[in-house]
DNA sequence: GAGACGATAAACT
DNA sequence: GTTTATCGTCTCT
């Protein structure tokens, strides 16, 4: 296994998006190792960009997380049902983020098939196996993540990311493509057209 | 395949 | 009281 370390999240926030696709997103919980290749994020800067929840140094108990140190988890809850995960990157104080919005898990899939669709993948339609973890609420509900992740290492064994693990080679990213993020709110403004969604 | 829309509760003002 | 970095289901083509 060869895990991301802390000076991964430092770099700058675009570049850590960027380089995060085609990682392994490894989950571990009551025993279980759920491992998803991310192929596609968002990038949130909080001193530039509007649509960010700390733009301009806003301070909340929500926004506190991307304060931190990179390296580290934001969860938070959304829209009433659903969490996305985000990992923290850059100084302490300087806040930043990028937003997993979908991976493509790689093992145990009969585990995230029942916990989604109560039923095994093999019994899965072509619409259900598409949509089982294209989207940031998907991702949590698919790798069991909720606030008790909240401003936990990616250091740790929880949940972390590696380039490469047991049985998955590392994978060379040659070519991305790039587009507006989804779902900002109008007060976004002109942030909504920055092209800082990443998909691979 | 694409667009409309409601669910639903925490965080924020 | 208002807003929201979403999703699944519905309708129409």
């Amino acid at each position: 296994m060869n895990k991301l370390d802390t000076n991964f999240y430092l770099q700058d926030t675009l570049e850590v998006a960027k380089n995060l696709l085609g990682k392994y997103l490894v989950r571990e919980y009551d025993g279980i190792k759920i491992i998803g290749i991310i192929n596609e994020v968002e990038a949130y800067l909080g001193n530039s960009d509007k649509s960010c929840h700390a733009y301009n140094g806003k301070r909340t108990n929500r926004t506190e997380m991307m304060y931190n140190k990179g390296g580290c988890a934001y969860v938070y809850f959304i829209y009433g049902v659903y969490y996305c995960l985000n990992v923290v990157t850059e100084e302490e104080d300087k806040a930043a983020a990028v937003l997993i919005r979908s991976v493509a898990i790689v093992n145990n899939l009969d585990i995230i098939s029942n916990a989604r669709y109560n039923k095994n993948y093999k019994n899965l339609n072509k619409n259900e196996i598409k949509n089982i973890s294209n989207g940031p609420g998907k991702v949590c509900r698919c790798l069991n993540i909720d606030k008790s992740l909240n401003g936990k290492s990616l250091l740790e064994n929880e949940l972390y990311i590696c380039s490469s693990i047991n049985g998955f080679d590392e994978i060379l990213v040659k070519d991305f493509n790039k587009t507006k993020r989804i779902g900002l709110g109008k007060n976004a403004e002109e942030s909504k057209d920055f092209l800082w969604r990443f998909i691979y």
